[in-house]
DNA sequence: TAAATTTGCGTGTACGTTAACGCATTATAG
DNA sequence: CTATAATGCGTTAACGTACACGCAAATTTA
């Protein structure tokens, strides 16, 4: 038997009609406040729950849950990888009954954002999976409840989030920043000898996670007592003319090897400028598994890429939803993945492989 | 809608009665070959399937999957951990009508094996999830079918399994353990210079998958034309005492440093061994995040911990199977999955954490 | 005070599937 | 050649829920 206890066991108890009952349930009215706490306590008693199948079936209707973040192309593919893990997760949940709406934006445009918000928000789904990449849009949104009361966040948290209370579901997934540039201060300790130079490359640009990596970095060097990095402030790009030239400028008598820190998914960007610019010896870590960074690993001119498990971090963020939405299960407030560590011999292209 | 077309549509496009269509569906016989290929053909074209949601609510029954593994304490409570992950996906499993039958078995009995192996036969369940951690016995229930044809392996892999065809599933999901072997060697290298001894503790006693491991970890240093490390050979314990003894006898004048590389869960024993015997400098690189070694990688006692993600390796194992079985997915004939490398920062616990 | 509305509740149908049942028609056995 | 079984197919009753509908009684409005 799926559910031994149905809605007639409880009319039944109740003394009521099943019709009287699903009122109760679905908040509908129609109950006299006498009848719905009696109502209430036999299904409190009995521990009656709703059997999914029967009523999708009445309902014959689809759940859809709506996905926000950049459009895969930008931060040199890295959200991609996270359509990836959706994609994935959303073929476990089709037969679910469920579908999932995209709502993918340019980061860098506030007005695309708020178009893309204007659109999801129009579209009403039941809830959404959310990467609020820049604070300002997404908190107002969210404040303002515009997109409902059902929300996973994912990748990057909105400031004093719980300050936003009264949502239904309101959780967030994603990595411990600062502990993942600790990491990266470790690995780089270990691949370069104190004597030669460490350089960070800052692309920080006031973007509070990748800040947190390159604090996280510095802060292991500090503990270690070894010989503090050097940092290069840059702006982030997707141009290789850019990365080469600032490490042009920045970096010299590169002579007798260095080590080079890149805080997110351009790494393959510098790990390229510092072969065109003929620097010896660079021993390189960099963050996120995206294809170029993959390839330069697998050739050796990477030696380790650190990766926030974007595809699983972006499924999770889906079944988390549809977990507290769909199965009505308590899901944590919050989820601190933890960061892998790729080397050539571990990077399986999209976190696993067939054949 | 939940689904456009119905088993009603087919039966109309076909000329004949629903009943037939089930029958078809159900592969009951009772149809002629005729109609059956008809049916099917319409089947096709229209991209008709089952609406999960009458069907279950219709059968009223449960699916029921087995689980067959060791006991959760064994190899120092390394089967624990895939336990944790196969209970995360059982409560995602639950509410849509699955169950989940346990059958642990003592791994160094063959009598309990055999016994358990039974009890899961006479149980029939839907579909099974095995470890078949000693080829033998399990190959033999394979090959008899004993279990049924719903089968996905995890962690250790059945020699010539593609041998035995002809069921419905049979995957297998697991670890590449000579990769991880080589990246052992690889975290080594870095770890400990090259005049140092590195020790590599063999404890594969024929065991396939740890004997990998050990060859691939030779195979980096050779590779990389670094002295080659000293094998010690030694008999799968649980016992600190015989990996002290083991380690006493083996290496001599440890005054300068060593590494030391152990290829299962056991790390902590010869960790801990090393620290009784006051050798001084070891860089330790082990396997599988079971307490013990979680503890002693946050100490710093050991450098770095691999995992083949012993949760998530389990949990996928399972909800493939019921992908598979339940929601008649296709699922790959087997997954690679990647190997972490766990340091103190990246150790948070049970592969996440929440507050 | 009659009419209109609201409240409180029961009834009934349909969602798509499954599987038992029944009834012809054909094949096999005695 | 009749009796029995097997085949091929259609019919139908649930499974548990959602929701429209209907109908009294109570309440409000005119």
């Amino acid at each position: 038997m799926m559910n031994r206890v149905t809605i007639k066991d409880i009319a039944r108890l109740a003394g009521v009609s099943i019709g009287t009952v699903d009122r109760v349930v679905h908040k509908r009215g129609r109950v006299s406040e006498e009848t719905r706490l009696k109502v209430l306590s036999i299904i409190r008693e009995t521990g009656y729950q709703t059997d999914m199948f029967a009523s999708r079936l009445k309902k014959g209707s689809r759940i859809r849950y709506g996905v926000l973040m950049p459009r895969p192309e930008q931060d040199s593919g890295y959200w991609k990888l996270c359509m990836d893990g959706l994609v994935s997760c959303e073929k476990d949940l089709h037969p679910q009954g469920v579908d999932i709406e995209y709502f993918l934006f340019d980061r860098f445009s506030e007005g695309d954002i708020a178009l893309t918000l204007q659109k999801a928000e129009e579209a009403a789904c039941a809830g959404y999976v959310l990467a609020p990449v820049v604070p300002g849009p997404f908190r107002d949104t969210l404040a303002r409840q515009a997109l409902g009361r059902n929300i996973v966040l994912f990748d990057t948290d909105v400031p004093d989030r719980r300050v936003v209370q009264d949502l239904d579901i309101y959780s967030f997934i994603g990595p411990d920043n600062y502990m993942a540039g600790s990491l990266a201060g470790r690995l780089m300790s270990l691949l370069v000898s104190p004597e030669k130079p460490v350089y960070v490359v800052d692309l920080s640009e006031g973007e509070h996670h990748i800040s947190r990596r390159v604090e996280g970095f510095f802060e292991y060097y500090r503990k270690k007592n070894l010989p503090e990095p050097r940092r290069i402030v840059g702006k982030d790009t997707d141009s290789l003319k850019e990365a080469e030239a600032l490490l042009k400028e920045s970096i010299r008598g590169a002579g007798r090897g260095l080590g080079l820190f890149v805080p997110n998914a351009t790494t393959h960007l510098y790990v390229s400028a510092c072969r065109n610019l003929h620097f010896k010896d660079v021993e390189a870590v960099g963050f996120d598994p995206v294809d170029e960074n993959l390839r330069l690993l697998k050739e050796g001119e990477i030696a380790f890429l650190l990766s926030q498990r974007p595809d699983y971090q972006a499924s999770q963020a889906l079944s988390n939803l549809h977990r507290a939405y769909g199965a009505k299960q308590d899901i944590p407030d919050q989820v601190i993945l933890p960061v892998d560590i790729l080397s050539p011999e571990n990077c399986l292209s999209s976190g696993e492989e067939s054949f």
